[in-house]
DNA sequence: CTGTGTGCAAAGGGTTTGCAAGTAC
DNA sequence: GTACTTGCAAACCCTTTGCACACAG
């Protein structure tokens, strides 16, 4: 259990409980979009659905950002620190079909969109599905 | 019950059933992407099952490519005619949180992302979330 | 004591599958 | 006759919800 993630989710105005900094702590450990079930095993003293609740509320409050992999499965993962993430933390995930595992392009910005004349984006989800290095 | 479905459909190696040629038409007609459950409703005489399974058999075949909107709900598209639809149909979505219909921005082009070494892709989804020009 | 958080079980939604009957050639 | 297609029902997967208990302040 780290100070920075009980420091971290104060910021955010979210009551550190034990199950929020369990839940904190792994995704920092991961370094990479986890699911739900991810999620699940990693914490087996947890039940799914206080993960989910969780992770739900984790959104709402822009500590975490989530994106559909290719087979309609949530992902999850830590806003960035720095560049004040909102909900459309722009940039590409990349989810390998072999391996299920999803990763974050760092270095992939997506720029100017130009939407038609009266839509609103409000969040961006860009995944790209293949092979990742370790299955191609 | 249209020609040019049927010869399509020959065309893609994808035998001209009764079923198919409906479903290709309805898509044809609708000109943005739909849903299982859109179709199930314009389609009141197949069965969802079938449908379910004609879009699979498309998607298949480079008939029709699919993309997850926002909720987890894959929708599906005719592939262009032109510019040789493999899989990677390279184009934005948009879908519309409020009236949950997905549009096809045509005038976007995903260029040139830099995959990290040993990355093979195969596939781009590329959904932008918000209000379309008549919720906004 | 009061409000919030949690685990369990069950429901929900979207999609696919098993199987037997139907159809095309 | 043989192989493919279809409809129905049920299963499946993932996520959320209802509810009663547990806990913190």
């Amino acid at each position: 259990m780290n100070h920075s993630a009980e420091h971290k989710l104060n910021e955010k105005g979210v009551k550190p409980t034990v199950n929020r900094l369990l839940v904190y702590d792994t995704l920092e450990h991961c370094h990479s979009p986890q699911t739900l079930a991810d999620l699940e095993v990693l914490l087996p003293t947890l039940d799914k659905s206080s993960i989910s609740r969780v992770l739900n509320l984790f959104a709402e409050n822009d500590i975490v950002h989530s994106f559909e992999d290719g087979r309609g499965v949530v992902n999850y993962e830590l806003c960035r620190e720095h560049g004040h993430c909102d909900h459309s933390d722009d940039h590409v995930h990349f989810y390998c079909v072999k391996c299920h595992r999803s990763f974050c392009l760092q270095n992939t910005d997506i720029h100017d969109i130009r939407l038609p004349q009266g839509f609103v984006a409000q969040g961006v989800s860009f995944v790209i599905k293949g092979l990742c290095d370790k299955c191609s």
